[in-house]
DNA sequence: AATTGAGACAACCGCCTACTT
DNA sequence: GAAGTAGGCGGTTGTCTCAAT
């Protein structure tokens, strides 16, 4: 097919870049009110400046609940570099192999260090095996099918656009899980990096007090991600 | 202490496909 | 069936961090 490309928005009218906290939060609310069917239109209805593919991509890389922070386990690597040798850079088949990982997160890991990985170990493989032949046959279906869809989060008040202002001048560097870091508990240490974030928002917001419905409702204070909340001062 | 190069990752770009009109 | 629209996907880039010098 193909038809020709219509700008998917206005380029001059919406924000790029790193995504504050508080468009963070705002997308996380909106979605969690009113879920996503429509990615075009949800910007403008959630009062963000941003395009729809790029809300689309923060939600789905980086803010949906089941999103699974930190290093790969061996397994998942494991499974990454064997799916791509059975598939190629098929990243999102990949991906729905993978539970809480994106697409995107698997293709950096990918071109980033799993990539040298399997091209040594296909250096130092007896030219008799393939790493085809040595992989369990992919079923015909969608690997999707084997997925779990997340239920989408809920819940949240709209903010005083001050808030959002204020939320705005924040500095999501300095708020942003520690990247890479090194060391055995960095998934550990990325959950504690979000869920200072979030109270740090919470903070912000005024919604602390609340915390127990508006941790719920978003779906992201599970303790899975969250834990020892309570042990952390701002 | 300052510089620099590589690694890591979030975000953007552009194409393709599926669905709707 | 053709045209238009929206979502999804993969490739690429920009920028930050950190280790080495």
């Amino acid at each position: 097919m193909g038809r020709g490309r219509a700008p998917c928005c206005d380029k001059t009218k919406v924000r790029t870049g790193p995504w504050s906290p508080a468009e963070d939060l705002r997308l996380m609310n909106f979605i969690g009110k009113h879920g996503h069917s429509n990615w075009r239109a949800l910007p403008k209805q959630a009062g963000l400046l941003r395009c729809g593919k790029s809300c689309r991509l923060r939600w789905i890389n980086y803010l949906r609940p089941d999103v699974k922070r930190g290093n790969f386990t061996p397994d998942e690597e494991n499974t990454i570099i064997q799916l791509h040798n059975s598939i190629g850079n098929k990243w999102s088949k990949i991906a729905s192999c993978l539970p809480g990982r994106t697409d995107n997160e698997i293709k950096n890991v990918w071109n980033t260090h799993l990539k040298k990985r399997a091209n040594k170990k296909t250096d130092d493989r007896d030219d008799s095996i393939t790493a085809a032949a040595k992989l369990p046959p992919l079923s015909k279906g969608s690997p999707s099918s084997s997925c779990t869809k997340q239920p989408e989060a809920a819940g949240g008040d709209d903010e005083d656009d001050d808030l959002w202002h204020m939320l705005d001048s924040l500095d999501p560097l300095q708020l942003q899980p520690t990247k890479d870091g090194g060391g055995g508990s960095d998934q550990l240490v990325q959950e504690v990096e979000i869920g200072k974030w979030l109270r740090i928002l919470e903070n912000e917001l005024g919604l602390a007090a609340h915390q127990p419905e508006s941790a719920t409702d978003l779906g992201i204070y599970n303790s899975t991600y969250l834990p020892n909340l309570d042990s952390f001062t701002l």
